[in-house]
DNA sequence: TAAATCCTGTCA
DNA sequence: TGACAGGATTTA
């Protein structure tokens, strides 16, 4: 599934394209094309010189000529390929851009759920990228940073990490890694978290990228990257669809379950709930223990103080 | 904040 | 044959 690293690599082959312009747009399945009349799609994007490329999460932005903007998300089948125009179109073609440079970038998708915009200059971007996080490698997202964003959040880690607004490019493959990388359990609660450990699931979760971006992505089953080759990754993931399998670091059975309606990989010993002095919970809760009871009490509001005993 | 929804191929 | 996979949007 395309998460940051798989969209990193597609859009540095997509330098290729850059200069060329749009000759020709052939739109084959007219709902792949979102938030404009697919005639007027077609319109307004040939004659278009492909100015830059920019990926932001798991977005792809081509800055045209006339200012307007092509974005494309590939969500969890998409795939953009390029091609000569002699080579068989692969099946689930949708749309194909043909191109100055005598190639054609062509957009498949199994599953219909990505496609494309284009935003005239002043329009309006997709309400998921206005409000996207931070990305995970900005400068500003420091160690602090992310510790007040974890403070002021309520719910599970796994939740906050795949919320795109949250942070930005993560999904579950790298979410599932970080975590276990960070031995941090995807349950535990986001205010829970305290500065040392966000110190630590920042330094994770860059290096899990990273490493992933080098091997050119992950491919499970559909990703493949603009020239139609496969990532690398998968062998480098640790806990990510190895249920069953040895923890690389203790040899514990990897454990499969759910949380925020995702299957989540962890290393049952590696990533306990909580860590905290003072709040010892039960001995040993595996992740399958249903909750014995909520015993929460109602959160403190109203002129509450919230942080009285550990000020980082 | 979190669940339901969209879609269709794959696997049990 | 039905559960499952999953990112973003919508709904509760």
């Amino acid at each position: 599934m395309p998460e940051l690293p798989e969209v990193e690599t597609v859009r540095r082959a997509l330098d290729e394209v850059l200069g060329q312009t749009v000759v020709l747009v052939t739109v084959i399945s007219p709902s792949m094309v979102r938030g404009i009349d697919p005639e007027a799609f077609v319109r307004s994007l040939e004659g278009e010189r492909i100015e830059e490329i920019r990926r932001r999460g798991k977005y792809l932005l081509f800055s045209l000529s006339s200012g307007a903007t092509l974005i494309g998300h590939l969500m969890m089948a998409g795939r953009l390929l390029l091609k000569d125009p002699g080579q068989a179109l692969p099946p689930h073609t949708h749309v194909i851009l043909s191109l100055s440079g005598g190639r054609e970038l062509v957009y498949q998708d199994l599953r219909h759920f990505g496609g494309f915009r284009l935003v005239e200059p002043g329009g309006t971007l997709p309400m998921g990228l206005v409000r996207m996080g931070p990305e995970p490698f900005d400068p500003a997202l420091t160690a602090p940073v992310l510790a007040r964003m974890l403070r002021e959040r309520h719910g599970k880690i796994k939740g906050a990490l795949l919320d795109q607004h949250f942070i930005a490019g993560l999904g579950n493959i790298y979410v599932d890694e970080a975590l276990f990388e960070a031995r941090i359990h995807p349950e535990t609660g986001t205010d829970s978290i305290g500065s040392a450990r966000a110190a630590e699931l920042l330094s994770a979760i860059q290096s899990v990228l990273e490493r992933a971006i080098s091997h050119r992505g992950t491919t499970f089953g559909t990703y493949m990257d603009l020239n139609g080759r496969p990532g690398e990754n998968a062998p480098a993931l640790k806990v990510f669809r190895r249920e069953g399998k040895p923890c690389p670091r203790c040899g514990t059975p990897i454990v499969k379950f759910r949380v925020a309606g995702r299957g989540t990989h962890i290393c049952p010993r590696c990533q306990v709930k909580s860590r905290r002095r003072g709040f010892s919970r039960r001995p040993s809760s595996s992740p399958t223990d249903p909750k014995p009871k909520p015993e929460r009490t109602s959160r403190v509001s109203g002129g509450g103080i919230r942080s009285r005993v550990k000020s980082s």
